[in-house]
RNA sequence: GCCUCCAUAGCUCAGCUGGUAGAGCAACUGACUUGUAAUCAGUAGGUCGUUGGUUCGAUUCCGACUGGGGGCUCCA
């Protein structure tokens, strides 16, 4: 006998070899038929395979998220077999689990794989999955295995086996289907009850553009029909907070193909929400003690030869404009740091000007590859809320842990609550791709990690994910739909001021080199306006809301009562319109209502006798009556309760 | 940049297997003078993204280009 525990610490006795899906049945009929996987001693494992030893168990459902990646990944086997029965001597890459689902990498030879084969692949899996095939595990040598895929003629799969040390190789099969794979799995087939394939990508081999381009399916796969439903309504949802589509239907931002790619084009509304946003990070940064700098767009190619950035991006940049006459070249500018640092040699620093806070919200111009622009998220100009932060080795630290104050204020009073601190170091397998010195970047990348945990941020590292100069901390959030961007990044970099020789004279007389923070809270005005408008579903908060009142009279007769109202409004520096249009009042509410207007003042005869206003909210509905007066201190709490300063 | 899909009126879309286009909304005009999510009628609006080719004939088939979507690679 062996002894299990179980997640509530209760032990039990079990012949030795029992297995997950046994220890279930032991405790209910309903919980053994749900178990996906058991993870034993902290191992997920097939619920199938017999455990030898005392061990602690706990059994996976759907519930578990391991649970949850054992299914999609069995699942990506059940695809696999689909798609061998359906198109013979294809050949496999991998096919793990993701967030929502899994994937596929295939080489389907001549074959091009369309939407239009996806119902014939769904069709067959869910065929599949009614024989109820168990996953079957087989620990294999690796001589076994290289003759198994030769004799298949399967190269990626011989090339996965190169890295694999003998001995710990094993084989699952399913029905007619062998993969290699280190498991665990599913019991079988039979408990894939829907199925859906989402999508068809080109994805390289190891993730090497250099190597053969293979077709990535995507795919999603549920053990109830209604769960599938379920997801792809929650998809649907999704898709209309798609900040693409809102800023078009809101009228905010826009493109075209003359301006050119990735180049958005502000539009009056999306222009006011931004400046209102920059207005917030401007008195924000003023409290925080940054002074404002403005440099223009363009630099000459010395000032990025100094700084670096030409050796490492000079060839992937926007070509450098010349002059016509001493054909001098200059380089739209891609960052705002080499300019700042400039502003700092203007004249002698001294140990007591420091830290000096330079901040310019700074238009900069990247040349992006053409096929990852997207929407705001991803432009080739873009504004930042940039600055740099000069100060003495002894004080990076503390200048750290204020800017991580700042972000986190900007991020509470714009309402992300859900977003995860990122420290990226650098990769130490691949140091020749960073510049400075061993010492220099452990000295940044321990700063930044103290000050992180100082602030009890919850956080993720992330090697080979540092900027070539210095580690970072970077601010990731979501999309509506679940893709990850990075926000806010504060960065440490003792490169930039050895490059631009920067000094300041220290208590001892003697000349010193200042340190450089590099931090954006929002990181570009665009991005941020994108998540925002997703966080949100267009619907802002009052104080940044491009159309925040719409005043509606009832008719032609209160056009002048409905004027006076809107110029009382606009005085206290209220923004919206007047619907003076020949429609009926229920028009003029509908209108306002899909433009998600925050405020609707609706004016008849009782209003103008009485000197009132209706007010009618955005998503609500009617809140009654009240003088313009009432409504404008109203107004005013709201916008003091949430702009927070 | 690479793979893949897509491109019809300002917007959302219809147009089966080739015979030069239609709806709703928006716009404009007129009537209605309106009380909390769409008043009625009329008018106008498109070299079917661009460009080659196949064909007697192409929005429809094929190629290239441009732009967009999804992903890969990249991201100072």
């Amino acid at each position: 006998m062996i002894k299990i525990t179980l997640p509530d610490g209760s032990i039990r006795e079990f012949p030795k070899g029992v297995t997950g899906y046994e220890i279930a049945s032991s405790i209910s009929e309903g919980l053994a038929r749900n178990v996906l996987a058991a993870k034993v001693n902290g191992e997920v494992w097939d619920s199938t395979r017999p455990i030898e030893n005392d061990a602690t168990v706990q059994l996976l459902t759907w519930n578990d998220p391991e649970g949850k990646s054992t299914f999609w990944h069995s699942s990506a086997h059940l695809m696999a077999e689909a798609i061998e029965a359906l198109y013979p001597n294809v050949q496999f890459g991998i096919g793990p689990p993701i967030e929502n689902g899994f994937y596929y990498d295939i080489d389907l030879g001549e074959k091009q794989l369309s939407q239009d084969d996806f119902a014939a692949i769904e069709k067959k899996m869910l065929e599949l999955t009614k024989e109820k095939s168990a996953f079957q595990r087989q620990p294999i040598s690796k001589a076994e295995a290289i003759e198994y895929f030769t004799q298949k003629g399967d190269k990626y799969k011989l090339d996965l086996l190169k890295d694999l040390p003998d001995g710990s190789i094993t084989f699952y099969h399913q029905g007619n289907f062998t993969d290699l794979c280190k498991g665990p799995h599913i019991p079988n087939t039979g408990f894939i009850k829907a199925a859906k394939l989402m999508n068809v990508a080109g994805a390289y081999w190891r993730g090497d553009e250099k190597s053969k381009q293979l077709t990535r399916v995507y795919a999603i796969t549920f053990p109830k029909q209604k769960e599938l439903t379920e997801y792809l309504e929650r998809l649907e949802e999704a898709k209309k907070r798609d900040h693409r589509k809102l800023g078009k239907e809101l009228e905010l931002f826009a493109f075209s193909e003359k301006v050119g790619m990735g180049l958005p084009l502000w539009l009056p509304k999306g222009t006011l929400l931004r400046e209102r946003l920059e207005q917030f990070m401007r008195k924000a940064q003023v409290k925080a003690g940054y002074s404002p700098v403005v440099t223009p767009h363009i630099g000459s190619k010395e000032l990025y030869v100094t700084s670096g950035h030409y050796e490492k991006y000079g060839a992937d940049s926007f070509q450098p404009i010349r002059t016509p006459n001493e054909n001098e070249e200059f380089f739209l500018k891609p960052m705002n740091c080499p300019h700042h640092c400039e502003i700092y040699k203007t004249k002698p620093r001294s140990y007591r000007d420091l830290p000096l806070r330079l901040a310019e919200f700074g238009t900069v111009y990247r040349y992006e590859q053409s096929g990852e622009l997207h929407g705001l998220t991803r432009v080739r100009g873009f504004t930042q809320d940039d600055a740099h932060i000069f100060c003495r080795p002894d004080q990076v630290k503390e200048e750290f842990t204020k800017v991580i104050d700042l972000v986190i204020y900007t991020f509470k009073t714009l309402g992300f609550e859900d977003y995860t601190a990122q420290i990226s170091l650098r990769d130490p397998e691949n140091k020749a791709k960073y510049i400075g010195s061993d010492e220099l970047w452990e000295k940044a990348e321990q700063a930044i990690i103290e000050a992180a945990h100082e602030k009890n941020l919850t956080t993720v590292t992330e090697l080979g994910e540092a900027a070539f100069y210095g580690p970072k901390l970077d601010f990731m959030v979501r999309d509506a739909l679940g893709r990850k961007w990075q926000l806010g990044t504060i960065q440490v970099d003792y490169n930039l001021p050895e490059r631009f020789q920067l000094e300041y004279n220290g208590s001892d007389n003697e000349k010193h080199r200042p340190v450089m923070i590099h931090r954006a809270p929002f990181g570009s005005l665009e991005r941020f306006v994108a998540v925002l408008i997703e966080h949100c579903a267009g619907n802002f908060p009052l104080w940044l809301s491009p159309e925040q009142i719409a005043v509606l009279p009832i008719s032609e007769k209160y056009h002048d009562y409905a004027q006076q109202v809107y110029d009382r409004l606009m005085q206290e520096d209220i923004r919206g319109y007047i619907d003076n249009r020949d429609e009926k009042i229920g028009r003029k509410i509908r209108d306002a209502e899909v433009k998600k207007v925050s405020y609707m003042l609706i004016v008849g005869e009782k209003e103008q006798e009485n000197e009132i206003v209706s007010v009618r909210k955005h998503g609500e509905g009617d809140l009654g009556n009240m003088t313009v007066d009432l409504f404008v201190n109203h107004f005013k709490s709201i916008i003091a309760e949430t702009f927070g300063q």
